[in-house]
DNA sequence: ATTCTGACGTGGG
DNA sequence: CCCCACGCCAGAA
């Protein structure tokens, strides 16, 4: 079956496949997996990604483009830092330009690569 | 098995 | 846009 992966390695998959400078949402990710509903799942999966260095979390925000995850990195501003190293403003925790730097697996992935 | 939690999302006001 | 409430589901205690 295709469904061998455990749910953490397919939001993985995707994760490793958002481009630099870019940045999508933990729902974008759920349902780009068929598990919409199952987006706390996603994040879920990003807090074991600490054993998991492939998977760039700080790329991956919830969908208003708040850095919910941040304190959940090593620093308090860490995954900002990141993100303004690759290009993209953070104000308050907030992305500016959030749309702009959007990255939807749904529309820019061209479907389901197991 | 049961209960709680959580890096979320959506809908209504 | 904000705030509030509910749902969702997989994993941990």
């Amino acid at each position: 079956m295709e469904n061998s992966a455990n749910f953490f390695d397919k939001v993985y998959a995707v994760a490793k496949q958002i481009p630099y400078g870019r940045v999508t949402s933990y729902g974008a990710i759920a349902k780009y997996l068929g598990t919409a509903r199952s987006a706390r799942m996603v994040g879920w999966a990003m807090n074991a990604s600490h054993n998991n260095p492939t998977v760039p979390a700080h790329r991956v925000v919830n969908r208003k483009g708040l850095l919910t995850g941040k304190h959940h990195f090593d620093g308090t501003n860490l995954m900002q830092q990141l993100l303004e190293s690759e290009g993209i403003t953070i104000k308050e925790n907030q992305i500016q330009k959030f749309s702009a730097v959007f990255w939807d697996p749904n529309t820019e992935l061209p479907a389901h690569s197991k």
